[in-house]
DNA sequence: CGGACAATTGAGAGACTTCAACAGTCGTGG
DNA sequence: CCACGACTGTTGAAGTCTCTCAATTGTCCG
């Protein structure tokens, strides 16, 4: 890959990521012109919440998480996002603050897009609005998923769906799973602490016929045993997609 | 109130409503010939998850449940709607299809608006899309403090925080605060078992001076008090707004 | 007044967390 | 090349929070 900041490379990166994929030529050359490629070191935070807000982004490749912090020291992972995947875009309305931070927790590659730039586009280019409120849709039942999840399934089954998404969103068909970042921050992304994640997989393997875990990588039998297990607690219609 | 369909009602009611304010009188005449005022019983449903959907609704007066129900029979209630709220509109993007039910927990009125009167105003009005966008961007933004009210907060904690939410909504600055609905309904909104809100409230009690509960109508002394014991746990400028 | 339902209370079980100890892995520096 | 330390991950025991089940009280309405 390459770090430079050029507008073609951005250009070429843009038209891949499905929300500009029906922009105009124009409309990405505005884009590529005011933005630029940021390379990511592990642990680098991005911006922090509260903050005033002057770019949004968008994941080229590696892991951002996006979290807040309370007054007790107390850590809340709101996502974790990777290839495609837009964020900052919530201080588009409102006061222009961001409502969350934003931390590489790995090696990162994002396109910074000034919000101004960003807003612009969005008063002006009608269809580009559409598919920004189009994304921001899917995001919003998206979230409301994790809600329901929070509400309902237990750890193990929290973490089963977690595995079906993942497996969902793979290129292949294997029923062979690698997971994407540190088991502690999988526990902190499904809402538990690193100790019961351990257990309850624990548990999920017990649960599961033929479930196999070495280190990171996990062997399914049939996915559907999975899904049998996590997705008896929730309202989709299984398996699970968001 | 008057329970016509009288074109010029609705319009007068619209017009009151944020999101429709910034509306032409044109588009306001467009939504109200097409849209019609619906009373509900308590206890009727508006429409249910996954089935096609037709229209998308504003409440006029009442409380409006939304939830989901799971294979196993659980029910989680995503938000307790009333006033000048939007729900439905989560189906006027993918399959059109409606991603969790809705039931009036109440006497209540609401506007219903055909999807493909709404669906052709946003594809065709921008000044509209970005007010209904901006309305979603809130919307997203209160679900993401609600996600982590849930991982964050301990069940009197969460209590203190829909107390404090509910005095910011209300006309007068009394610290007397009436409870809106059902202790039983609060206690699902809330992600808890009644027995679990009946005691949680009692700890609040114990835990905040001077707050006194006389069946559903909560005096206060200080507001203070209670932010503080409650916003503890939570990352957003205390006292929470959303 | 009685029935239906909301709300409370108690006891015990279950899920998750906390604290503490320990094993495994990886990279660095001697 | 090995030893050391830092860090991730696992395991055990005890504690906290919430849930479940069951019994009881309170309240509203016919």
């Amino acid at each position: 890959m390459n770090y430079s900041c050029s507008t073609d490379t951005i250009k070429q990166y843009l038209q891949t990521i499905p929300i500009f994929k029906e922009c105009s030529n124009d409309v990405l050359s505005s884009f590529s012109q005011h933005a630029c490629i940021k390379p990511l070191k592990k642990g680098q935070v991005i911006f922090l919440s509260d903050e005033p807000a002057t770019h949004l982004y968008v994941v080229l490749s590696g892991w951002i998480s996006l979290f807040r912090e309370t007054e007790d020291g107390e850590q809340a992972i709101i996502d974790i996002l990777t290839t495609d995947a837009l964020f900052g875009d919530t201080a588009l309305f409102d006061q222009q603050i961001y409502s969350y931070s934003a931390e590489a927790s790995d090696e990162c590659k994002v396109i910074a897009i000034p919000l101004s730039v960003f807003k612009k586009e969005i008063e002006t280019n009608h269809a580009f609005t559409l598919s920004f409120l189009s994304s921001i849709s899917a995001a919003r039942k998206k979230q409301d998923m994790e809600l329901e999840h929070r509400i309902l399934q237990t750890a193990p089954q929290r973490i089963g769906c977690f595995l079906l998404k993942l497996h969902a969103n793979k290129k292949d068909d294997k029923t062979v799973i690698t997971l994407p970042y540190d088991k502690t921050l999988i526990a902190a992304r499904l809402g538990m602490k690193p100790e019961t994640f351990s257990r309850a997989l624990g548990k999920l393997k017990k649960e599961v016929d033929g479930m196999v875990v070495k280190g990171s990588t996990i062997e399914l039998n049939e996915l559907k045993d999975l899904a049998t297990y996590s997705c008896r607690a929730c309202s989709s219609i299984s398996p699970c997609k968001t």
